[in-house]
DNA sequence: CAAAATTATTTTACCATTTTAATGCAGTAA
DNA sequence: TTACTGCATTAAAATGGTAAAATAATTTTG
């Protein structure tokens, strides 16, 4: 079948360690020597096969990144660039997809030992992981816009983040800014678990009450939904609108939410940013392309990106864990305005 | 570090091949040491090495989905289901992005040799695969949504596809039957490669020839562009508008073209359909949760996906390649109409 | 009850590679 | 000549597992 090291061996006329020397680059080889091997390997179109090199080495220069729900547009931003930052290094990528959260570091555990990954990116998730569970990976991590329990030793892994609370602070206070009172929020939070998400809440929750403006129940949709988040979003919006006629604004926790209840607030004839006001999180190409554009609080993948594989490069070095929390950009595009008086007659 | 079978079999007192045995449910083991084994896999956390098992089987139960561009939200929709469907075989499913077509086979020939792949899918891409390529792989091949050259062998791979010409033909034949004669097309093809684009400008030109209408280079818009499908889209559109005051309709090859489209249609104050129809291709949520949802040529992905990975399983099995051509459907939705009056007058 | 058959377990070889220790061979110093 | 050095190479051990052959223990059978 495919051809083996003895084959070049072989064909070269050498011994098998010499070939392997030569193919790592290691120890004493005389140029005519290292001319007949690459011939050979060049000959039978030789590939060293992996699972013996890693066997050996104990280690496997592949990287892998696990993403919770990779179907959000989001972490596809990210996933390119991590992807050509590992491959510039010389390293190999993997990704692997987990459907439902807290699992992670499970999944993690298991493909390190299987295959002896030299590393992990855990992107998305909750943030329930433990100390333990960096201790026993035994490989640097980097967990990507989520962070580990607060009672976790730093030193064990690496995060890159925003702040999830203080950025939906904001953004629920641009909201306010503009003069809405009546603001709601759609947000997908899955089981007891502390996500972006629910962070994302508390800020929403914080802004309101430090506002003084008090948190209405009808204004609020959290609920555990694994569908996508596009049609979440369009059914907790029209949800919203059925329950609460005065509402004037929306914080989507996630752009998919977001463009998924604009499409609800379009659907019911009203209008964006003239009825209702929606601004949404992350900083998806569907919501910038929009009509209207949807404002948003944009995270910096592409440099959050680069932090991370930085950082998981760094660990990789011996450092410790290193913590970088980005700025997000609150991108007005025109979905959020003062709140009309039109439409409440209207529909009132 | 990390436990090996050796010393699982100490820890349990028997010997090294009645673990694996008893780890692989092959050959006979009496209850009492298959308990003791487990008890011990439990305690030491055992996870068996996959290199190791890999090196030794020459095989690895693993699937490798290559996919070229992963961040088209249509393959999205296709992964999820690829990756259940695979594990619920019990077997591995690993995804790889593959940033410029034409490298799909050498990388994926690569990975096979590497780690002992025992099956790959190739998702997207070209249509330039050779005889000898398939046959340098030695593993199961599937191509969803692209086929190979026309004079391989089709006993030596599998392929699941919408007619890509077919289809496009029907969805301009649509566009001509409201009345549209000025239609313009949006297609991205990258070098001379034949694509699943490629072959939905074909169609479209074939529509508009075997209907009488003259086909007009400036009403189409095809290029060699590496950045996202919106952009694209929205670009192409915006120089077609103001190339081309008269155009009526689009025909966008991609989805994410057509949203990207109907974004500069919208930006430039023009309506949708009213004056400009705009029809895409795939089916991707963000075209459905688009202000107005735009017409598209749905492909079928879970069953594409689904009958995708009966072809490699049944492949593994020994059989030949199985070649599935999907329906489309054309969903209307309303952002085709018959060409108006108002806007050529107001733009003319 | 011994031989045969069956069941349970271990020994051994092997997978493709890296690495360590060993070997051969020039050249140089004693 | 002998002993040592340094370079080039190779043989052999090791990596963690599986599988075939060998062996041991048990049960069935004549």
């Amino acid at each position: 079948m495919s051809s083996t090291i003895k084959d070049i061996a072989k064909l070269s006329g050498v011994g098998i360690s010499t070939v392997s020397r030569v193919l790592n680059n290691s120890g004493f080889a005389s140029p005519e020597t290292r001319e007949k091997v690459m011939a050979a390997v060049r000959e039978l179109n030789y590939i060293p096969n992996n699972n013996a090199r890693n066997l050996k080495k104990g280690s496997s220069k592949t990287i892998e990144l696990l993403v919770k729900s990779i179907t959000n547009p989001f972490f596809q931003k990210m996933i390119h660039t991590i992807e050509q930052k590992i491959l510039l290094r010389g390293y190999n990528l993997e990704i692997k997809n987990v459907n439902y959260s807290g699992q992670e570091m499970a999944i993690a555990l298991r493909e390190v030992q299987d295959r002896n990954l030299c590393g992990v990116i855990l992107m998305g998730g909750s943030f329930e992981y433990t100390e333990q569970d960096f201790k026993n990976l035994g490989v640097p991590c980097v967990l990507l816009t989520v962070s580990a329990a607060p009672d976790v030793d730093k030193a064990l892994y690496s995060s890159v983040i925003i702040d999830d609370e203080a950025e939906s602070y904001k953004a629920t206070e641009y909201l306010i800014s503009l003069g809405h009172q009546r603001i709601g929020c759609i947000c997908n939070i899955y089981g007891a678990m502390k996500t972006p998400n629910s962070l994302r809440f508390q800020g929403y929750k914080k802004a309101l009450a430090e506002h003084g403006i008090e948190i209405d129940p009808s204004l609020i949709s959290t609920m555990n939904d694994t569908r996508s988040g596009y049609e979440f979003g369009f059914n907790m919006m029209k949800n919203l609108l059925s329950r609460n006629k005065n509402i004037t604004a929306i914080v989507a926790m996630a752009d998919v939410i977001a463009v998924g209840a604009a499409k609800a607030v379009l659907s019911e004839g009203l209008r964006i940013p003239d009825d209702i006001s929606i601004i949404g999180f992350d900083g998806i190409e569907a919501a910038e392309y929009y009509s209207p554009a949807l404002d948003t609080v944009s995270q910096p993948a592409e440099q959050m990106a680069i932090s991370a594989i930085d950082a998981l490069f760094a660990m990789l070095q011996g450092e410790e864990g290193i913590h970088t929390v980005f700025e997000a950009t609150l991108l007005k595009r025109g979905s959020c305005a003062p709140p009309g008086t039109i439409a409440k007659k209207e529909r009132g």
